[in-house]
DNA sequence: CACGATTATATGTCTAGACATATAAGTCAA
DNA sequence: TTGACTTATATGTCTAGACATATAATCGTG
């Protein structure tokens, strides 16, 4: 209860707001192990009375407190610190070009083979379609600093996304197109582990044998599927990394 | 996964709060491509007579709009559709007894290695921490069914968590043990992909050269250590989903 | 004691205002 | 044309109320 004395700190940053600052305050207490989960956040009104203001604000704080899943509120009884069931951790998978840039390294892509057919069954699988329209399949490289850096292995799906019919994916990574074409996709990724086949070993330069990082990005936009694509990054040199957001 | 949480009624949809239906209106509008990247979404004002409603209503559904980064908000100018930077993905990373009971499959566990030590210098550099206090050793697996699913390799440090020293990770898996023990931490994953060296394929049961997925993560709170922790899944056999939240 | 009905209360949502503030856009001078 | 100044405006935050609603606690009854 040793809150009241937060004013007008000299050396302090830039005042936030105030419902930033309780949400900051009670994030702390939180965070710090100070409010264990199971315990009770005082009451909106109680908070009303510490931080001198009205309900709507301390109701902002705790919504977004809620939103975060850092706590939780039940009617009648109060708001308490959540105990996370599972942690989990933001993935940010960037757009190859603009990773490898991003690095400093230059980027370079190879096309290795594109080719427009109608649907097979075993792209009509790998895409969760029944109708047979028509599809792009892709294979390409991307290296950084001319060492190579992932293959990909993609397929567009023609009927949702007819422009791709026009794009000139000999110059521009697919990935990249589609990331300015067709915004606001859904995704779910599949990572797991393999070991290099003759193909793949000889695409990226390594030994066959040596193992590799796979994502299996499937895409789509409101029910529509986009694309399917499989990337064999070389396991090791390259990394994921996820990070944040725990319990 | 279900679409909606619609009640029973097929005709009228049980009314959800107002603003909960600006949200989902707009981000409908958003998702669908209705509404392209870089749209302005209507102001406040327009909003308001359209759906007869208060401005901080229209407020709190835009605000949580763009708190989920679907939209960009900025003074005088509107709310503009956002054109997703790289596509994040949300990864859950469970327990792994949770994970494993989840799936209905028994679960095992066998401690392989357990020991106190002082920290030494290998093991403040996988913990960066400078000082050299108490730490825990562990090796353990994880089976399913019977089947090896995962082994683990970890250090605890007891500085940050002294009460692990009473823990008996001879029947508890350490990472259980810690969830109920060490709430709310921060976590920083790395996923990569090996071939399992002698120790690690006769841990899994699998062959010398093996694809496996590695997981490294590190966990702290509050700037202080918590555990650093190696796991090897057959690459094979085991996946991480990640799914969602793209662009 | 068990169990259903009642009540008290904390949160959920909403209103009709207010002032603050960043900034796009327009204005004017050099 | 350019740069500095002014203005209009959309968002950001906040208030002091209101009623709705779920539910923990209490009370009453069998």
């Amino acid at each position: 209860m040793s809150l009241a004395s937060d004013q007008a700190r000299p050396g302090a940053a830039e005042k936030p707001t105030l419902y930033k600052r309780i949400r900051l305050d009670i994030e702390t207490r939180i965070l710090t192990g100070e409010w264990p989960p199971g315990h009770r956040i005082p009451f909106e009104h109680q908070l009303m009375a510490r931080y001198r203001c009205s309900r709507m604000t301390v109701n902002k704080a705790l919504s977004e407190l809620a939103q975060a899943d850092l706590i939780e509120r039940r009617r009648r009884a109060g708001s308490f610190v959540r105990r996370p069931q599972h942690l989990s951790a933001v993935l940010k998978i960037s757009d190859i070009r603009a990773e490898i840039t991003a690095l400093g390294r230059s980027y370079g892509y190879q096309l290795i083979d594109c080719r427009r057919r109608t649907a097979t069954a075993a792209d009509r699988a790998r895409l969760g379609v029944s109708t047979a329209g028509k599809v792009i399949a892709i294979a390409c490289r991307h290296s950084a600093d001319n060492v190579p850096f992932a293959v990909e292995d993609r397929l567009i799906d023609l009927s949702t996304v007819p422009e791709a019919a026009t794009a000139d994916f000999a110059h521009e990574p697919p990935g990249s197109w589609l990331l300015h074409h067709v915004p606001w996709t859904e995704a779910e990724h599949t990572i797991s582990a393999v070991v290099a086949d003759d193909r793949t070993a000889k695409a990226l330069d390594i030994a066959v044998g040596s193992p590799c990082l796979v994502i299996d990005r499937y895409t789509w936009r409101s029910a529509r599927t986009v694309t399917a694509v499989r990337l064999h990054y070389p396991g090791e040199t390259h990394r994921l990394v996820a990070r944040f957001k725990g319990g």
